[in-house]
DNA sequence: ATCTGTGCAAAATCTTTGCATTAGC
DNA sequence: GCTAATGCAAAGATTTTGCACAGAT
């Protein structure tokens, strides 16, 4: 399961200064398992941060959503929601609508987007949804 | 521009109750031109109909996305954005991120989806971002 | 010692909901 | 006339912000 030894801190933050609080949150993303929002966060990391305010959760999420280290994948009843992706490269997602565990899927959107009237295509947001094979039973 | 004098209602609510201001809500989520949110629907229907609620925005808008007449595309500043688009079955959209003017694209996403690591894919949203060709000048 | 991050609480949105009234069928 | 839709306002929920204080470099 990794080095959960090592500051992840510096790989969720960048240079930002390091904080218990922020290595919790982002040891919290690190290992959530499926897609968050700021308030499971929240309730993870006070596991082995208590005392956590929202809005440093809040903070930290947009500090790593600056990073590259999560990214938003859809909303779940207005809150947004986060994942933590550890693979490198362009590829999505696939989102389990069972219990919300997610896998990476390599992407398989041809860019040319024909029938495009004329758009210049220059990214694309793909999320695919799906039962994870625990759900699938 | 299609016949803007046919009650759009019947099209873009089913079979509910028709009202004048649903009326102007749903032609004006026809004819908005791009991605829209509940606040741009009630300033382009007021147009029409003077001193409809932004509840009964709301609740239009809720009306229409169960009917299928309107989508949701994404976030602005928090706001959920929705688009109509006219086109039948299975397609997608771009955005252009200049002006948020909205075109269709086929579905180019392979549903196999390789590497989704047993998951079983049920649906999918794609939506691709560019430059539209007003915008690419 | 400086400057960034924190925590609390208040504020700012966006969206939903109650309730009396109006209007469609 | 019955029922659904409206409009206003209040409530809910999520997210942001101000400010004083603690902590990292």
């Amino acid at each position: 399961m990794g080095d959960s030894t090592t500051t992840i801190g510096r790989v969720a933050f960048g240079d930002a200064r390091l904080s218990a609080q922020r290595e919790a949150i982002a040891r919290a993303a690190r290992d959530y398992g499926s897609a968050f929002s700021a308030e499971d966060l929240l309730e993870a990391s006070a596991r082995t941060a208590p005392g956590v305010g929202i809005a440093t959760v809040y903070r930290a999420v947009s500090a790593m959503e600056a990073a590259g280290f999560i990214e938003p994948v859809g909303t779940r009843s207005g809150a947004t929601l986060y994942i933590h992706c550890p693979h490198e490269g362009h590829h999505h997602h696939v989102v389990c609508t069972g219990c919300g565990a997610v896998a990476a899927a390599e992407c398989s959107v041809v860019d040319s987007a024909k029938g495009a009237d004329g758009f210049i295509i220059t990214d694309h947001d793909l999320t695919l949804y799906g039962l994870c094979p625990r759900c699938q039973r």
